[in-house]
DNA sequence: TTTCTTAGCGTATTTTTTACGCTAAGTTTG
DNA sequence: CAAACTTAGCGTAAAAAATACGCTAAGAAA
């Protein structure tokens, strides 16, 4: 029935910097680009292999990580990626089927030295033309994953710096999901979902009037979420 | 790194009675319960192992699918359960990772006896308290997520005959969500969408005023997606 | 014939979303 | 140093969506 099948996990992780969406890529044998992986290991299981990669690569432990899917076309790894793979790994295999996630990190000098040392890079995410294997097919799945996640829960925060102004929020949500935003209302929704609070911090040393930091309320949210209760719960077009 | 790992398929495959969500289970050696599946083949991929499953049990071809998450527990199997899977399938397993799907199938007179056959039989979701290894908590996530999916996509019609009434949609988001639903305003959302449809055919022998019968015209419904471009985009709770 | 149940239409109220005017507070430019 | 420029941030009005709920209609059952 199965011979020789192996169980790897691959980390799509995006960054924001202010201005474009971003995914850490490495480069395999200073050649074709991949995306942060490994197999899985006898005794851990699927997510603990992830977060291994993701501490490995970015320093950090706790970060924002989802399932994505998996991908197992038996012909998705070549004869040379999997002689590639055998060699680095140690082991005879003859099909590897991954384990598909991605992570958010916020952007901060920790992180970018980190992987700077790694010899990761971080490359704008709509600049990605081609990667080793099927891993552009994970690269879009992952950023379908996140506009619709986005849009659904408050994840952005993920991705922002503690404290931030609601322009690069909104910078944010127009990155990724390619929208207009009215500044205005914007404002007004944020504001008025009451777990997004204002510091008493501004911005310093821009060429206009300073906006305000303000920083994501955790517990407030939770609280809010188990109150609202929708009715209003049929929403096809989402 | 790894010694003789298996990949695994298992299906949570619901339906709808008209009263309550049903599960579909098989009885394993005529003793504990467990969702169907199957270890995956050399030369397919995992979406073609969970169609193979879910052909053979039901008989369809066409059905609804959607991937779950994976289950890689290291302890997920135990010994007695790998016992019985590499008997089962002559294989030499010393872990099984699977991958969860679930599937919306319409319980007509075809996949009842289908089913028969199989010696598989449809429980009530809510009357299920225990099942092999850890499909329970397989059966957990995707009630779960079926309930998320309904609320953002048109899935429901997938559980429901082709032509159905109004309030056979509302009672079958009452048994999936719990919620109440007031019937006018429900009715008023069903028919102002655009793409349910009214036949001209009614209920009969129902011990009160008969129902028409509706039918979900899916292209209109892909139509409508596309226009619909909803700029009110952020909805943090759902 | 009355009662019971659900179908199905309508209307008024409240809430949410959208469009957009306007002032404020800074920097940059001439 | 004033004018121009940019984004912050408040407010208001209109439009759209969600909710609450009254009412009649059509059948079977009592």
């Amino acid at each position: 029935m199965q011979t020789n099948h192996s169980v790897s996990v691959d980390c799509v992780v995006f960054g924001f910097d202010g201005r474009s969406l971003k995914c850490l890529l490495i480069k395999r044998d200073g050649q074709d680009l991949k995306l942060p992986g490994s197999l899985i290991t006898d005794q851990e299981d699927i997510p603990t292999a992830a977060y291994r990669v993701l501490a490995e690569m970015t320093g950090l432990r706790d970060i924002f990580l989802k399932e994505l899917s998996v991908f197992s076309d038996p012909a998705r790894v070549g004869d040379k990626d999997l002689e590639w793979i055998n060699h680095f790994y140690g082991v005879q295999t003859t099909r590897v089927v991954t384990v598909a996630y991605y992570a958010l990190v916020k952007l901060d000098n920790k992180i970018m030295s980190h992987t700077r040392e790694k010899e990761a890079f971080w490359k704008e995410v709509v600049s990605i033309t081609s990667l080793a294997m099927d891993h552009k097919d994970i690269l879009n799945k992952a950023l379908a994953m996140l506009s619709r996640d986005m849009t659904h829960s408050p994840i952005a925060f993920e991705l922002l710096p503690r404290k931030f102004t609601i322009r690069e929020l909104a910078d944010l949500y127009k990155a990724v999901l390619g929208v207009e935003i009215d500044n205005r209302n914007f404002r007004k929704k944020i504001i008025g979902c009451g777990y997004i609070l204002a510091t008493d911090e501004k911005e310093k040393g821009v060429a206009h009037k300073p906006a305000a930091y303000y920083i994501f309320d955790k517990h407030r949210y939770k609280r809010e979420e188990k109150k609202t209760r929708k009715l209003n719960f049929i929403n096809w077009n989402e």
